[in-house]
DNA sequence: GACGGTAGGTGTACGGCGTACACCTGTCAA
DNA sequence: TTGACAGGTGTACGCCGTACACCTACCGTC
């Protein structure tokens, strides 16, 4: 019977085997709890086994990272630099979702890894395209920031604390408990006042893909009024306007 | 001599003292390499006293993260919400320049720390106190994100390197390895597009202050346009105009 | 002055982590 | 037949967070 968990994993490793794998796993039990020897167990091998493939574990995530980055959509051309940019991210955001671990795994390294890098030279690409200078293109990179791949940084938001722990737990609403709701009434108006169509899934009182397009919505056409009035950052220093 | 060293550390500990001291240590060493038993060496003390004062490490970075939050100067009241707003979120990013691995903190934590949700609270104050409805405000708040507390989550922010593996390191620029320049290019073009006034302290190619505000100035302008139009959610969806 | 309680520092130990390093084994070219 | 080499194994090290039992110094009370 030796033989037999032998055959169950015939198929010898590889890199990419590795980093499905590490994917997989990562999106169900959590980033928090994913580690060499977990990841090893999974795929029926000695921990070891796996710096063969992988330098070791930092290596590992930005290999992750590329999987993840890797299975956003190309650009859909199209005319108008916005449409494209948006579509583009939204696509970016549906990946990122799939995987709830990504954006603090992309965050946590501190280099941007190729697919990174090749996904981000393709969006400045459309914004030159769309008639930006260098000099717009650049600025309009880091105002969008993290939101350029699709993940939107809030203080506190819940579809992060999946990435952590696991697979989405079906936590209760957990509105403001009373005591905190005193301590903070502004957060509280605000927490309660979930005034979009009551057509939202659960009652959650948050639509997030609401709250994202609104903030992309609010840049791009931010943006596009600066493109449009020909924008230059040695005009008026301070003021956007 | 056993007693020159007790004197040494005379004071006793106290939550207070350890919280400060944590965030001393991670100011110096980066968030990496600090850990309970490095911050008990620091203090003089074996790392299960420690816990006499905190609950875990987890706990320990909350209240590390409320020492810097409670860092942040208060709004200074002034006519129009735009410039509170504008100044706090400023003297919020100062602070959080003098501690680099706050950001990275304050996002792995899954819930907002007490000073956090103080903060936020106020600055929900400034925007009604400003005109804003519940309904705008609570947008607002999700689309400024973690630029509310001053940190701008780029996707390759050098400063977010210190944060990690200690006190700034004199790197050189390292503009781009002319090879990746090939493979992308616009990004090429857009890293060497440094053209604001050369009076930048080193000839970093990129004025981190400056993009912030940029950013910064780019979302306060879009909201305060949408308030004057008396924007509401309920108007049409997935266009802001 | 004796004494029990308690706050706070200590020492030891456990399980988990990433990974260095030496080793074994099966495959294939010569 | 042989020997190189790719790839999986086993052992071990040093680090981590922290549970738990302990010791000690100080305190108010009688």
């Amino acid at each position: 019977m030796a033989e037999q968990a032998q055959a169950l994993r015939r198929t010898p490793l590889s890199r990419d085997r590795v980093l499905r794998a590490a994917v997989a796993l990562a999106d169900q039990a959590g980033i928090e709890s994913f580690s060499m020897r977990s990841l090893a167990q999974d795929l029926g091998v000695v921990p070891m086994a796996l710096y063969k493939h992988v330098a070791n574990k930092d290596e590992l995530l930005d290999g992750m990272i590329d999987v993840v980055v890797g299975e956003i959509d190309p650009p859909r051309p199209g005319p108008g630099w916005q449409p494209v940019l948006r579509a583009r991210i939204l696509s970016a955001r549906e990946v990122l979702l799939r995987h709830p671990w990504a954006p603090l795994a992309i965050e946590a390294r501190n280099q941007a890894t190729p697919a990174v890098l090749d996904y981000l030279n393709t969006m400045v690409g459309i914004l030159r395209d769309g008639g930006f200078s260098t000099d717009l293109a650049h600025h309009v990179m880091h105002a969008m920031g993290s939101r350029m791949l699709g993940f939107s940084q809030e203080l506190f938001d819940d579809s992060r604390r999946a990435g952590r722990s696991g697979a989405a737990d079906p936590t209760p609403p957990a509105d403001f408990p009373a005591e905190a709701a005193a301590r903070f009434p502004h957060l509280a108006a605000i927490a309660t006042a979930a005034s979009h169509d009551d057509t939202s899934v659960v009652g959650q009182g948050c639509d997030d893909q609401f709250e994202f397009e609104f903030a992309l919505d609010l840049l791009l056409d931010g943006i596009e009024r600066l493109r449009q009035q020909g924008w230059t950052s040695s005009g008026p220093h301070g003021s956007i306007r």
